[in-house]
RNA sequence: GCGAAUGUAGCUCAGUUGGUUAGAGCGCUGGUUUGUGGUACCGGAGGUCGUGGGUUCAAGACCCAUCGUUCGCCCCA
């Protein structure tokens, strides 16, 4: 934030640079700044992300960061358009938005190229969004996730592929089937209970949608009370009767008949028997499960956090066939979910899951003596064999340069001094073993690159982002 | 947007009923040490006490406002 910036001073450069000196160092609220050590564990998680989406046939693609806002507007619900998007009229007096979500842009895109594009489509995409709202553990202004979706590919198939690889995601990063839930449900399902077998007209059922999402949150007396309200007095004691015959529910088979033998009901099953043989093992049906954004159309789920300490929703995703009509092609089946960063790094430390990191430089230099010409000649060498060297160029004592390459967490040391620099050969220590040998350059290079594939362990666990490339 | 807690060194925190020049541990940094991470000892830097007002002879402390952070509500892609 700037301190009181005296613009009218701007001749003034002394008075500036004195304003200069008054600014804070701290981020925007809601957005976070990504030093280093920040950025390894992002880029750990993006890496996860794109081999497990890529193994399942998945084509990146990007989009633009600003839309226009009524892309927004249509379909993704009228909170997030009119308070949570960064808004803004441009120059020719478009009403512009930050995006707050993709699922409106890859649908646009596909739509654009409806004929063309050979179905199904697989795409992915990770991506930084923006919205405005009070940030909290798990959620800030400024985020990034990864964005999946399966266009024309109708049915339960497309679903349970999607689920799979959420699921396939966790386990990429060692989650076990016990860590987490996937709560499944189906908007069809909802519909069909809301206004078949309660009897509620929209607007009742709109207020049920909404007291179903909150169950888990509040008491059941609040419950019970604010189901009254909705039912209205002459119906409350037969509707509170069926709701808790739904809720008493522990599998599909224990629905009430009516419910059991609709349609949408045996899409649902149909997905079940799907997931079950992709080896999904911990997907429950939940009748509670609702998800808040208006275009979805069919299956529902959310991957769900069990660790009592973060005991919340992970991601989640679902069917969504009328989006890509919206943009004026013929409608379109459309499966998609979208994992965040900020929830899965809050997962993965709840549970302990992630790894310690080393830095993607594989080589520090220090330089004993006067040897700094050679050395940058030797550190060239290397470089141009493909390895990632650092050079300290300050000169100092040897231990103050060996300090700082272990604060940077490189796996290797390499010492240049007059020695070495004669007899070519070179001390090259590891740094999590302590072992420390004389090698030729192409040794020094040869032991570096084999570390790269079967990164040492012995330091707990050291992971090698090369690991992942 | 609503409610609550909180803000003192890079980090974790102490700071008495308001009273001299605001402290500790860790970390950082220089040395003892002219080629190997440790330990020990000796030194050093680093704070307008989140910010702005107010009360007072006197404010890190009390009051008001404001900003940030955290938790909950709302909302949740």
């Amino acid at each position: 934030m700037i301190k009181r910036l005296r613009l009218q001073d701007r001749g003034n450069s002394a008075k500036i640079a004195i304003s200069m000196a008054s600014l804070s160092s701290e981020s925007y609220k809601g957005a976070r700044d990504w030093y280093p050590e920040d950025m390894r564990v992002r880029d750990y998680i993006f890496r996860v992300w794109r081999r497990v989406v890529k193994s399942y046939g998945y084509e990146t693609y990007d989009a633009p960061l600003l839309e226009p806002l009524e892309v927004y507007a249509a379909k993704s619900g009228q909170e997030l358009v009119n308070e949570q998007t960064y808004q803004f009229t441009d120059r020719g007096d478009r009403r512009v938005a930050i995006r707050p979500e993709m699922t409106p842009s890859v649908s646009r895109m596909i739509a654009a190229r409806r004929q063309e594009t050979p179905m199904p489509a697989r795409w992915y995409n990770i991506a930084q969004f923006m919205r405005y709202e009070r940030p909290q553990r798990g959620r800030e202004r400024e985020f990034w996730q990864l964005n999946v979706d399966i266009f024309g590919c109708s049915g339960a198939s497309p679903e349970a592929e999607i689920i799979s690889m959420g699921d396939r995601i966790l386990k990429a990063f060692g989650a076990k089937d016990d860590m987490y839930v996937i709560r499944v449900n189906n908007r069809k399902v909802i519909n069909f209970m809301m206004a078949h077998y309660l009897g509620l007209d929209a607007v009742q059922a709109q207020l049920m949608t909404k007291l179903f999402d909150r169950k888990n949150k509040i008491a059941p007396e609040a419950f019970r009370d604010q189901a009254v309200d909705i039912f209205g007095a002459d119906q409350a004691k037969a509707g509170l009767q069926k709701i808790a015959q739904l809720l008493a529910a522990k599998s599909m088979g224990d629905l009430p008949e009516s419910i059991r033998d609709s349609e949408a009901v045996r899409e649902v099953q149909d997905l079940f028997t799907q997931l079950e043989r992709a080896g999904v093992k911990n997907a429950t049906f939940d009748i509670t499960l609702m998800r808040g954004l208006d275009y979805y159309t069919g299956t529902v789920f959310e991957f769900f956090d069990t660790h009592p300490e973060n005991n919340r929703a992970l991601f989640g995703g679902g069917r969504y066939d009328g989006m890509v009509g919206l943009f004026g092609a013929e409608p379109l089946s459309a499966v998609g979910f979208a994992p965040g960063l900020t929830m899965t790094m809050l997962f993965l430390e709840t549970h302990g899951l992630l790894p310690k990191f080393r830095s993607t430089t594989d080589v520090y230099m220090i330089v004993l003596g006067d040897t700094m010409r050679s050395a940058l000649k030797v550190a060239d060498e290397l470089r141009q064999n493909g390895i990632n060297v650092e050079v300290d160029l300050t000169e100092r004592k040897i231990d103050k340069q060996l300090k700082t390459a272990v604060k940077k967490q490189i796996s290797y040391l390499l010492f240049v001094g007059d020695d070495e620099i004669k007899s070519e050969s070179y001390s090259l220590k590891n740094v999590a073993t302590g072992a420390d040998e004389k090698l030729s350059l192409e040794r020094v290079i040869s032991t570096v690159k084999d570390h790269r594939k079967n990164p040492v362990k012995d330091d707990d666990s050291a992971f090698d982002l090369s690991d992942l490339k």
